[in-house]
DNA sequence: CCGAATTAGTCTATGTTGTGGACTAAATAT
DNA sequence: ATATTTAGTCCACAACATAGACTAATTCGG
């Protein structure tokens, strides 16, 4: 609930307000720090000292912007101390990325593996060598980690840490975070749901969009005026179990017709007449496709227009301002693009004056780990008093 | 944008917390307060003061607990100064309530007309009429209005105060807010939002849960941790239009196979065999069920299906952990509940370890009235320093 | 080249607000 | 009747932001 505000709860909001308008509005004087935020110079003055002493900002020396007056000195987001990393479990990879205050990825770890039939443990272990490795890098590089998330394909409990259900994994109720057993604290967060809030501080730079997830599963993430939407338990953003067609072919999630039925990676591959020891791997079909193959062609436009029509559902339902589509929608984009967007136009465009435009994501397979790696860096600016207390 | 802390913002946030607790837990003693928020006795005290002076809180007397100590002095929320309006313009209806600060309803008005053919310029005239004399006796029971807010059929440009587009009155693009001239700010709202806002404060108590509004459309809205979620543009909850089936019926959206061609009200009319005149009341089918016509009860088995595809795809999206049925849909409830819960269990049962309980809503068409004038009552809890500077 | 104007940032006195502990008030327990 | 307990108030103090004076560093105009 909310808590009662004291002194020192008024400077944290006011150091997080100058934090973030520094985050949002780029390097900035003093000056234009206070005209900003409505705070005095004094104030502000004292709230970047702060700042600067934890290490979080920078002068990086004054502006000669030709103007009169004397120049300001322009302060910074430095990206020079805290550093967060994201982690990504996915059915045939491990990743690990680490970023840094400003947003700058400063490395990027990527493991190929199969794990499909691997025992939580193993896979657990593996990502946590990784992890660690990638964090004596950081420290070289003068970071300090402050925090992890971790992404895996399914959902998850956010209180416990735990992966609730991962069915492409063969996982269920296994406590990642507390296997992972990382120097930092390491929240666990659905895929889909990361790889939107990659595409928010990473990708096209819009701040209110349903980020769609192709992948073995089809998942999705809400950004709403740049905050995620969650729903109650968490479980929000289950765009491939929409019902595309209610008599359709059975789901393994126990519906008919569900939008993973007609649009997932497997479901491509077999309507373009691909063998199901071609699945897991989206480069079989894009050769087709490349190679003008008509089944494969026909197959991404039937898959276009079963994601119109869950999509169609979704937007009169949560009502997104654009549409962005990832996974492995971004490669096979010129084959579906077109079909999504006509069915989203000729079911929604009569009620509506806009019909969200469909976009394409271009972060690919990074955007969830370096959503998460994002989460965290999100956290310090929102609240950046928590860390100066240490 | 988040905007600066200073000392009045301190004020004003210790304010809200103080009366937004005398709010939800009830009539309390500056000593529970004081526990509860954290803040020491003396700011409480001092706070509570100013509450009183202003009008907004009242002390009722000593608690005679039994316990040893000296006793404490009782204050909670008055009813006694502050109210605010809730209006609503509907196919068939006019309504005015007022509610206190203490969320008691202090008077209902409700109004039958035909607003079908009528033009919005004699609506609005005669709402405002039904409004000004509803506010003449609010100020004889001794009662300020501070605001109001108009519950439409339909969505609505919240910052123009205007109808977007309600195609069961014929209106396109009227500012209502404007029109109606009332000696208070007006806000506007979609129906289907208002109704669920007053489930929540009206209704059963829950705070998380996805509210339809079965009328001559069928609209939603989703409540998540005691707030309403709104989407990009405020054009969430759309129910209505989510697909049941893609090749379906053609609906008037451009769609095909919407919800409401399966389960609204004229839908379910002429399903169970009535003609287009018997459409408008919920009274003829009623009748039909209560008789045990099979039509009848077929119709609602049907519409109950397609009204748990729709929420499946709902509940996938969105996540709410309870749905409540309201509007044509609590008087149809013995005969449509089985058939929506039953679907949601099929399809959603084997992902998820508790399927989203299907309740009934008791408010009928009052909800939406309710949920207006609740809203404004919500804004002064929230913020009673912006009342203070008066 | 020098003084006036202009803008950036710091310093100091002040005001508002919450805190902590002493104090008063009013009840129950012994 | 006295001790104990709890409620609420009073007062000195601390934290923080403010307002305006002040210093610093630049451009403009002669």
């Amino acid at each position: 609930m909310a808590q009662a505000v004291r002194h020192d709860a008024m400077r944290a909001r006011n150091l997080a307000l100058v934090l973030g308008e520094l985050n949002s509005s780029g390097p900035l004087t003093r000056a234009a720090l206070s005209e900003i935020t409505g705070l005095t110079k004094t104030t502000v003055s004292k709230l970047v000292a702060d700042l600067i002493e934890a290490g979080l900002v920078v002068e990086t020396g004054a502006v000669r912007d030709g103007e009169r007056g004397r120049p300001g000195m322009v302060v910074q987001i430095s990206g020079a101390h805290i550093a967060a990393v994201g982690l990504e479990i996915n059915v045939d990879y491990l990743a690990v990325r680490v970023v840094d205050l400003s947003r700058t990825v400063r490395l990027r770890r990527t493991q190929a593996v199969d794990n499909r039939r691997a025992q939580p443990g193993d896979v657990v272990g593996l990502l946590r060598d990784l992890a660690l490795r990638a964090v004596d890098e950081a420290v070289e590089m003068g970071l300090s980690v402050v925090g992890g998330v971790l992404a895996v394909p399914g959902p998850v409990d956010l209180v416990r840490g735990a992966v609730h259900n991962a069915p492409n994994l063969g996982w269920r109720d296994v406590p990642v975070a507390a296997l992972l057993e990382l120097p930092f604290p390491v929240q666990v967060e659905n895929e889909a749901n990361l790889a939107a809030l990659g595409e928010l501080w990473f990708g096209c730079g819009l701040s209110d969009f349903l980020h769609v997830s192709g992948e073995i599963g089809i998942g999705a993430g809400l950004v709403v005026r740049g905050r995620l939407f969650q729903g109650s338990h968490g479980f929000a953003g289950e765009l491939g179990h929409v019902v595309v067609s209610p008599e359709g072919p059975a789901c393994r999630c126990g519906g008919k017709g569900c939008l993973e039925q007609y649009a997932s990676q497997d479901a491509l591959v077999s309507a373009a007449g691909g063998t199901l020891t071609s699945a897991g791997d989206i480069s079989w079909i894009l050769s087709r496709l490349e190679a003008g193959d008509t089944a494969a062609v026909a197959a991404c436009e039937r898959a276009g227009w079963a994601l119109g029509v869950a999509l169609s559902s979704a937007i009169n339902l949560v009502d997104p301002d654009t549409i962005v589509l990832g996974g492995i929608y971004g490669p096979l984009f010129p084959w579906i693009g077109d079909a999504v967007a006509a069915t989203l136009t000729s079911r929604l465009g009569q009620m509506r004056d806009v019909v969200p435009p469909v976009v394409v994501s271009r972060l690919g397979t990074e955007a969830a780990a370096l959503g998460a790696a994002g989460q965290v860096i999100q956290r310090v600016i929102a609240d950046p008093a928590a860390l100066l207390q240490n």
